[in-house]
DNA sequence: CTCTAAACGAGACGGTACGTCAAGTCTTGAA
DNA sequence: TTCAAGACTTGACGTACCGTCTCGTTTAGAG
């Protein structure tokens, strides 16, 4: 029944729940304490499990968040509303209410910055999070190809240099918002970005 | 009449050097230990000064390391390249030369981690990185309008929503791009991304 | 003082030796730098033990010094030399031997000055030094009681009172000698020390 | 201990009323923290000086608490009461209430165990304190003697040696009495005692 | 009445040790 | 073999005093 144990291997198989118990533990101490003052032995008493249990599954602090935090981005869904413009309004809106959380404000950034110092750190979060919301790109540019609202590319080459450009700008420009600005991506600003992404600063300064 | 100082203040003037050698010395460790291994102890020994001359000027780590990170983006400058896509292009990759740097990746996305869970860090990151830049996007933005690259835009409210809403893409792009995504903000980057800040997706996907 | 895992509690036995390295390293320290300039990391350097193992079983050093000190005092044996007053020769000229040492010079008076503003430190010198030593005047004087050196006590209460007041007389005059005037508590002193407590000032005035 | 501008020296004279206010702001400090939370920097305050002011005239905390206790044992005076049993009574009684008083207790026994590492500090409790109440010893047993109720002794070596002798029982059993066995020296204690001092435990065990 | 030189208050300085905390490892007995 | 419990080493934390220093400001006697 365990998924970790594949056989009959001897010893005491690994409890099943701890795992979960000990990713709830650690978003609930983001939001109470934040990345800095998050502790290892917190989480694991919190989660009812022995330290050694914790460090047996995962190599620190880092690594440990990054699953944690993981989780909550994959609630994303493309909505389809029509047009373009709506569903992209759509999908950042919802960007923006999981970064507005404490638990993913607290914690992505702090592992994006120990990342800059962690190769292996940066391809986890690259895989866990980011690599894994590009499918929102990819599903909304191509049902925009579609709908004839955007240019097909035939260039596989060009067109993956496209989807990582647009990854950045959007991703980028919530989370500095939302981060940086210290000002709510609500749907006012949403919409704003949304004609300036898609028009340009030159034709859609105030409005569409 | 007082050399150091700056009015008839009792007691041993503060040392005027120290505050820049404690500094130049953040930066040093974090480029060598990034933010999480860097410690005020360390800083505090390569500056030649003691633990106390340190706390006694900055609350903690944080507070620290924004005034050490802040210095770095005085250097930026707008050029005249004669027109906007130019100018944008020139700051654009100005701005990325001085994230890549391993002093600016490490220590300004750790003190936004923890700006957001401490309101006063947010405040003085705000007012010693964020809106010391923004005059380049008014600068900037000013000179486009003069050309008539940019609509003049009468509403001063509006105008602002604008300004910020400029400096959140840019700045957020640059930053995800750089940091998260782990590839380099070089010029063919810079230009797509002018480009559709410029134009949009719909118009300008390929190149201009 | 501690007991090691006295049933089957849960978790990792505290060390046994530990106890032992770190009361002989605080001996060693005393030598070498006494009581102000003794530190709890350096004792714990000196025991190789971490200065969180040393905290962990002592409240600070003044109990540690308690500790350290207290067993110096073990190897106070009461001889049988025939007479009260070459018994008490003996065994005053044994206390004045350890307290020559600089571990107990050092240490002890410290903790007496510090255990006049602590009342937990001077029950515990109470207990680990002065009343196990007290034995010695005990079995000394019942000795000399069946010798008919000295009249019996039938009085218990009186007794107690008696046996305190030599203890006091006995180490005080010891302690005085040695560590404020500064003179060595030798045979010659002890000798006249003697005389004057068995016969007093009027009698016994040169010698005996 | 300091002398006042002893000639016409050049330059603003030492302030007279700082010294008392130093020793007494030292006396208030040794009771209400105790030697070891004593701070200069606290006494300074206390006696609304500059700490500098304070090194200025003392080496440090170990001289400036000689000279502070020192003044309190200067109140010592040796009564006639008639006969030598009751002069030493009332001079030990004497002793005793001062020993009793926080800031003797506290700071006298500290500079002794300090003084066991440091010569030059032990000659300076001898000087200030021991050797000054020497007198008390020696004018009592002069007393006697003039009375009969001591032999004479012609042997100055001798006599020097039987002074100091008393001296290290009679304070001696007054410290041990009070600062270690944390008992008061009352007039009941102190009775039993100078029978035991002028008559020896064999003859005076019970009363005299 | 100035001049001069020391003492003064204030407080910053380089240090040392403090006692606490968290990280990550190790050792026990029980499951 | 894994588990909970907890002792272990390591190392940074932020604080408190130390004793020294550098200021600008008295303050007295000498010229």
């Amino acid at each position: 029944m365990q998924s970790s144990t594949p056989a009959g291997r001897p010893g005491r198989p690994r409890s099943a729940t701890a795992d979960a118990a000990i990713l709830a533990a650690t978003r609930e101490a983001l939001v109470e304490l934040g990345w800095s003052r998050l502790t290892l032995g917190d989480v694991a008493t919190r989660a009812g499990v022995a330290k050694t249990t914790l460090y047996r599954r995962w190599a620190g602090k880092n690594e440990l968040v990054v699953d944690a935090v993981a989780e909550l981005f994959d609630e994303l869904r493309l909505p389809d509303c029509g047009s373009l413009a709506d569903d992209i309004e759509g999908v950042v809106l919802q960007f923006a209410a999981i970064l507005a959380r404490p638990e993913a404000k607290s914690g992505l950034m702090a592992v994006i910055a120990e990342s800059t110092r962690d190769d292996a750190l940066r391809e986890r979060i690259r895989a866990s999070i980011v690599q894994r919301q590009m499918r929102l790109v990819l599903e909304g540019r191509a049902r925009a190809q579609q709908r004839g609202e955007l240019p097909p590319e035939p260039d596989p080459q060009e067109s993956a240099r496209i989807v990582d450009l647009i990854f950045d700008v959007v991703a980028g420009a919530v989370v500095h918002r939302t981060l940086v600005s210290g000002k709510p991506a609500d749907e006012e600003w949403v919409h704003s970005f949304t004609q300036v992404l898609l028009h340009g600063l030159a034709e859609a300064p105030g409005d569409g």
